[in-house]
Order: structure tokens, then sequence, then C-alpha cells
RNA sequence: GUGGCUAUGGUGUAAUGGCAGCACUAGAGUUUGUGGAGCUCUCAGAGCGGGUUCAAAUCCCGUUAGCCACCCCA
């Protein structure tokens, strides 16, 4: 009814003074970021803990780096004709004129900082372990983010099969951790400087005189990363496909040795994976092995949960002398979601048992100090201060699952006293303030 | 970057072009300083900008955002 008034009020003659119109803003997280909210703390908190104690288990150090570096970092580092330089990278120039660049993946920052410090005079390999936010101006749609989270895993140092492995044995310690076990790993060696371009080479061959055979995002490909001519999905590109030759049969020694050793641990490992001969990655520096891990056997979904692989010209490029390694980084909003998708339990966070009720300024002064008190005895208790009536406050406890209820008022706090109720039966009992914290720390025992 | 679908309180939803309702949540009350149920009340809504019409949540155009597919990836 009064809304009715206002509306055709606003049409006849507007009797009653208007408010000032404020400017509005838009209230909207930017496109492709989003906000994790209090409730859903829970699942980061857990994934955090799993991290850290695959971290420590496997004998990675954390290692933070700056969200922003250089931009010169990442195009020389991931990639001068990556989809991650050429369309999604987040540059801007500072003040002083440097043009610097949101870091897209860790790689490149954790690279800059193990020779910046010098970290090749520590005992090798060097095993490093970060976690935290990426950018990336990519086109949002589920499961990905223009701001979205990593965790980044790398052992800098070790041209052996075993750093391969111990990178994607982390990984799985982690999923398995979370108790997720429907995942599929897809592993490929896309080879060395040595054996890489005469492969790409009899590709580009092969593909030339069929270009007229495949679909027209394929004959762009051709020109512009023909590695990825091998994973298109279009049924006449398939064909194709299987004819094509393959990486595998072009690896040299080197390469196809150490493929087949890191296959062999992972059989003794007994870690499974579906060997992906046309799987390839979307970043320049990646040597022999490459690897994702994706929910589902057929690469479909959300994306990839994680993905990586060895990059032992990375450092070379950089500065200073040949430095293998190898790394992967997983997503977190993705793991999540597939944590969600699920139904595991996660713990919630523990809800304070003791809730705190106060009634006039007497007692809401005495309660303040009182909550202090509290929490100095480790003793988690909740509260809703800024609440004047009893009622509402007790509502309030008992939403909370309050155990017990503790009531201050205006006469308690004259004498000295509190009462303790028990919110299962309500049974109440006054003591003196000073017995308090002794009697509800009885009665938690309990 | 390209295409498709969608858009109503904080959340979930309803209404042939004709008074924007409902449920949940939140807040206040329901005889004194005592929660849980019930009841009463309150706050809160058409993403934005145009157009058609006596009249638009509804139809049209644009825009923005979200979702889906492609691309690519975490």
């Amino acid at each position: 009814m009064p809304k009715k008034r206002k509306k055709h009020g606003r049409r006849g003659r507007p009797s009653k003074p208007r408010k000032p119109r404020l400017s509005k803003i838009k209230v909207q997280a930017p496109k492709g970021t989003h906000d994790i909210l209090p409730e859903e703390q829970k699942y980061w908190d857990k994934l955090r803990a799993v991290v850290a104690q695959a971290a420590t288990n496997y004998g990675f150090g954390r290692i933070d780096t700056p969200v922003f570096e250089d931009v010169r970092l990442y195009i020389k580092g991931t990639g001068q004709n990556t989809d991650i330089v050429q369309k999604e990278i987040y540059t801007f120039k500072t003040k002083g004129g440097e043009q610097l660049a949101l870091r897209p993946e860790f790689t490149p920052g954790i690279v800059r900082a193990y020779i910046e410090h010098g970290m090749k005079n520590l005992p090798q390999p060097v095993k490093l372990c970060s976690i935290g936010p990426v950018f990336r101006h990519d086109k949002p749609q589920a499961g990905r983010y223009r701001q979205f989270h990593q965790i980044n895993f790398e052992i800098i140092g070790d041209p052996t099969e075993v750093s391969d492995v111990q990178i994607i044995q982390t990984f799985v310690s982690i999923l398995k951790r979370l108790n997720l076990k429907k995942f599929t790993i897809f592993i490929n060696s896309i080879g060395c400087l040595m054996c890489a371009p005469k492969y790409k080479k009899n590709l580009l061959s092969y593909y030339k005189k069929r270009l007229n055979r495949v679909c027209p995002e394929c004959r762009r490909r051709f020109d512009k990363n023909p590695l990825r001519l091998l994973d298109c999905k279009n049924e006449k590109c398939k064909k194709v496909t299987n004819e094509a030759p393959q990486i595998l049969d072009y690896l040299c020694d080197e390469c196809r040795l150490h493929f087949k050793k890191v296959l062999e641990i992972l059989d003794d490992l007994e870690i499974p994976y579906i060997l992906n001969p046309y799987l390839v990655r979307g970043l320049d520096y990646y040597t022999k092995t490459v690897f994702e891990v994706w929910e589902d056997k057929d690469d479909s979904g959300q994306g990839a949960l994680l993905g990586g692989g060895r990059y032992d010209n990375l450092v070379e490029m950089f500065k200073g002398k040949s430095t293998p390694a190898v790394g992967a980084a997983a997503g977190m909003e993705r793991i999540i979601s597939f944590l969600k998708k699920q139904d595991i339990k996660i713990s919630e966070i523990e809800k304070p048992k003791v809730f705190m009720i106060q009634l006039g300024e007497l007692g809401k002064r005495k309660s303040l100090k009182l909550f202090d008190e509290f929490q100095r005895n480790g003793i988690k208790v909740g509260e809703a201060f800024s609440k004047p009536s009893i009622k509402s406050q007790l509502k309030i406890a008992d939403k909370e699952g309050a155990k017990i209820a503790l009531i201050l008022g205006q006469k308690e706090a004259l004498e000295d006293s509190i009462i303790i109720r028990d919110m299962v039966s309500g049974v109440q009992e006054t003591v003196l303030i000073e017995k308090v914290i002794n009697e509800v720390k009885k009665r938690l025992k309990q």
C-alpha cells in the first residue's frame, strides 16, 4: 500500500520533500573475481592444512613471491606465443614507468627467486611450495576465474626421473588425503631441444598435405600452435590425427629412457595413469614429462585440476648455468568444487560452547572484562554484546548451539555474581564471578 | 576473442501486458530479567539505459553480469 502511493506520488504532485539522491556505485565484484565467504572458509582451511602437511612430508619449503613481477619475466619464461602471455596477462605501468604484470602462474617468479637468492648454493635439488592468487584475463565460466588460487610445487636442480614422480606423488597424496579418489592422471613426454624440433617438423609436413581435411580451427592451429592439432575433438580431424606421427616415436634416447623410468616408478608406486601421446601444454618452457590431472576419464568437465611438467631450460634461459627442474600447479577453486561435488564432509570450525549474556550498562561492562578473561584461559565464548534484551541474546545462544549461557545482569553485577544456565536442561545456578571460570571449565569437561 | 541461454528482496521462487505476492533468512514483539514451538509485526526486490503502450517484471532494442559451448587452461 505505501509502495503504491509512493509510485503514484512520483507522477502526481510530490508533497513530501525527497531525500537527496546519493550517487551510487556498482556494488559488484569485478568480472571473474569472487568473494570467499565465512561459510566457505572451512574448505579453504582444510585444503591449506593438507597442503602444508604434504609440503612437510615431502620436504618442500614454503616460498611466497610477489603477486606481480616484471612483465618480461613472463614473456620470456612462460613464452611470448602462449595464450597466457598473448591474451590473458594483466599488465600495468607503475608511476616510475616499470612494466609489471600480475602473475598468471607461479613458476617464473619462483625461478627468479631461486636465481636471485643464489639457491644453487644450497644442497640440490631445492624443493619449494607456494600457495596464493594468480590472475588471468580469461572469459569466466564454471571453474574459471580471472583471479583464482593455485597450489604450486617445484623441484629445482635435479634432472632425474625421481623428481618428476615426486611432484606427481605429492599432489596425489594431497588429493587422497582430501578423500578425492576418482581422478585421472594423463601423462606424456614432449621431448627436449634435441628431439622436439624434429618431431614438430615432421608433424607440420604431415598436416600440410592434409589441411583440406581438417576443421578451420585446426588450420589456424597449424600456424599458431601445431602441437594442439593433436587433441582436436572434431571427428574429421581425429581421423587425420590417428595416423599422424607421434612424439613418442621421435624421442631421443635420453628422453625415451627418462620417460620410461618415470612410468616404471609410477607403476611401482601403484599410481595409475593414462599415457596420452596427444597431451601437450600451453606453456613454452616444458620439456620431457608433462601431465595433467582431471576429474573424469575423458578430460571433460571444468578443466584440469592440476597440471605441470619438467622445464629443464627455464633457469638457463633467465640466467646462469643449465639447471633442470620440474613442477606443477593445482587450481584450488577446482579442487574445492570437486570436494563439494563428492559430498565429502569437512569438519566445521568449532563454535563456542559457552555464551555470555549481559543486561544493563554495568552488566555489559563486567561482561566485556570477563569475556577477555575467558579468552586468556583458552575458553571460546560467544557473545551478542550489541543486543540489549536477554531474550534476543538467549535466542542467539540457542541458535549457535551453546551448551552453557552465562547471564550477568544489573543485580548480579552489584553482588559480583553470575548465573550459569545449562542450555539443555534449563537449570540455573548462581556463583561468585571469581569462581565462574573454574566452574565452566569443570562443566565443559563432563 | 566467437556463439547460445538467462536476469524479480540477502536466498529460493510466483504472477494472460493491468494493485509485484509467497517461503526462508534477518530484526522487533508475543505480561516483569530467560532460548527452542506457535502467533503478530517490520526491513528488504524488477541489473542498467532506451523504445512500444492508456498501462511493461512481462513485448522490442542496446548494455552489463552470470551460466553453457568453442578456444585455452588451474
